[in-house]
DNA sequence: GCAAATTAATGATTTATTCAAG
DNA sequence: CTTGAATAAATCATTAATTTGC
């Protein structure tokens, strides 16, 4: 089997993925010494070149970017709808999942005292410049232990039934930079589906 | 006025960070009870009702997971280029390039030791197949019928309306779905798409 | 610059497969 | 072996983004 004459870079999967958790984890534009170090390091689950790394830190930057421009676009564009559905909504809610806008039926567990602290730092993006990602600092929540707390019995009316739920979702806010935060939208779904 | 009476939901960017948070934190197959929370939480962004979460999820896991094979197979294609590269690639060993670009904000709380390392599994660079999710979920499944009674931000089923307690829905109960043995419209065409 | 035509994403449905009871 | 629940895969359908001709 002809060893396919690499006419370009195919990323492996590992260093696909550690790629994308630098950037996750803030990596945009690494210098030269950096582009080395990753090189190096990706060196070890195939073939890879500086200009690999850099070509793919560039890309992934600008299709970020336009992807988070787009929804941007969609966002203000609809946000009129949003107006008119909750009056008092406050418009920009904390980043944090979980706050004190929480309608007081969800919030039975007291699970929430943990959760609190999940008031990550607003921070607003300047989006189509070039930072759109900003290094998340916020330590997420925990797990879905919910779902261990879950007791479900056996079949039970739709409703009514008072049994323990869950604790909150685990959403931890990592760089939960809302972008629009004043403005929602959905211009779809009036319909009860 | 142009309400647009689309058809389908329409994310908010917000509530697809969230959305999207949600999965990178190991959130896979949330169970009807998640489910009611998350869009409990989400219809603070905008309009969305559980199904809708319900689908997210599914899709973005579906893709994701689409995605992922995509990888590897374009990994096996060239997977001689690593076997001449090192003698025998062991396992992957961590990434320390990492560790300085991001403290770890992977870390959940040690809340609990229920020993759901769901997100650790996100963490690990090297698997072959796909990310398993460990099977433990599996509460609701009702193709679409149950998703009529998952409304958090409307109508809400008026045996429990003032009772705002999420309950808990049944895991196994009325089995609404049609039977197999009704043949429905052909939709498995090859046809063009 | 704009708007029709095309393309890409992705929400929503349907179908097939898997697994556990009975 | 049959049945039903649950999930994944495949598909359909609509919306948003791009392209293209004017």
């Amino acid at each position: 089997m002809p060893q396919t004459p690499s006419t370009r870079w195919c990323p492996t999967p590992e260093q696909l993925m550690i790629l994308e958790e630098m950037y996750r984890s803030g990596v945009r534009t690494p210098n030269a010494a950096q582009i080395q170090q990753i090189t190096a390091h990706l060196s070890y689950y195939g073939k890879i070149e500086g200009k690999n790394v850099f070509y793919w830190f560039q890309n992934h930057k600008a299709r970020e970017r336009q992807k988070l421009r787009r929804r941007l676009g969609r966002h203000q564009q609809l946000l009129h709808y949003q107006l008119h559905q909750s009056e008092d909504a406050p418009p920009p809610p904390p980043s944090p999942i979980l706050q004190h806008h929480m309608p007081p039926h969800f919030l039975h567990q007291g699970a929430t005292s943990q959760g609190l602290d999940l008031v990550g730092k607003l921070e607003t993006v300047g989006m189509e410049e070039e930072e759109e990602e900003e290094p998340m600092t916020s330590a997420m929540g925990f797990e879905q232990e919910w779902m261990a707390t879950m007791d479900v019995s056996s079949a039970v009316p739709p409703c009514c039934r008072p049994l323990k739920t869950l604790d909150l979702f685990p959403v931890k806010s990592t760089g939960l930079k809302d972008e629009c935060s004043s403005s929602k939208s959905s211009s779809c779904s009036t319909s009860t589906n």
